[in-house]
DNA sequence: GAAGATTGTAAGGTAAACCTAACACTTTGT
DNA sequence: ACAAAGTGTTAGGTTTACCTTACAATCTTC
């Protein structure tokens, strides 16, 4: 019935996430306080931080702040999108609270094809500017 | 920036669903099927069963075909109806081909919040209902 | 320029979910 | 009824992603 993929697993690109949001954030990130970001050791964090840099996504060393690669901040951007793909949709079109939106979006971000967050694009885009007349089919019944 | 939860993994939910299916079917399912249709070993569909037999989701000796507990049979009909509310949703909202809306809504299944299932029941209901209205609102541009 | 705090990493461990190979048991077909 | 085919389980292995403990390296602050 189903079948898998995956290309960086779900963890690493939560790490790239998270360092991304530090980096829009203009905030230097070391790896102990990644670790408290995503709770998880500075043990696992130090392994996750190796393969990312053997993977050439991210620039690392001790004791200093983590960077992303072009390659790193390419692939960051497409996650972080997809993430605010999602949570809009979710708060804009099936009007789920913010908290919830965002929690979903960070699960389903790894797995959902690109072909359904185009179409949310779309259809959140549709939909913020018809809210009115779509209000009011909601309505009429 | 994310956390987790989980009861029953998600492995153990593909289980138990493609059982529900041949229940469905009326179609008696042995472990050795059941890994074809998964494409998983044997042995991992044997592993996999003790877990559900020892959870009191199914009833499994060998050789015969596996059936559902009462609270298998709820949990898997849980598990099923999710797929087809997201299934649903993607292909009647956001018109995405029936295949790739199935892939997504296996692996979503799985991690989405009963929230925002609940949302996507009534917006398709509603969009069904008021396809042509919307259709013009969204030529009208 | 040390003391104390913070940060990083190595070693070794656990748990889940898979695998193959080998063997035993059961069913089927003639 | 018995050989062949199919089914199930066991043992042992792999991988991934975590963990704790302990120690080493670096900062920071007085």
């Amino acid at each position: 019935m189903c079948a898998k993929t995956q290309t960086l697993s779900s963890g690493l690109e939560d790490y790239l996430e998270e360092i991304y949001i530090a980096h829009l954030n203009e905030t230097p990130l070391k790896g102990a306080e990644l670790a408290r970001k995503l709770n998880i050791s500075r043990a696992s964090v130090s392994e996750a931080l190796s393969k990312l840099v053997s993977r050439d996504l991210i620039k690392y060393n001790s004791y200093e702040a983590i960077s992303l690669t072009p390659k790193g901040l390419e692939d960051a951007q497409k996650v972080y999108a997809k993430h605010h793909i999602l949570k809009n949709f979710f708060e804009e079109v099936l009007e789920i609270p913010a908290e919830e939106a965002s929690e979903n979006a960070c699960k389903i971000e790894h797995i959902i094809s690109q072909n359904v967050l185009d179409r949310m694009i779309n259809f959140t885009d549709f939909y913020k500017k018809n809210r009115e007349s779509i209000e009011k089919l909601k309505k009429d019944k």
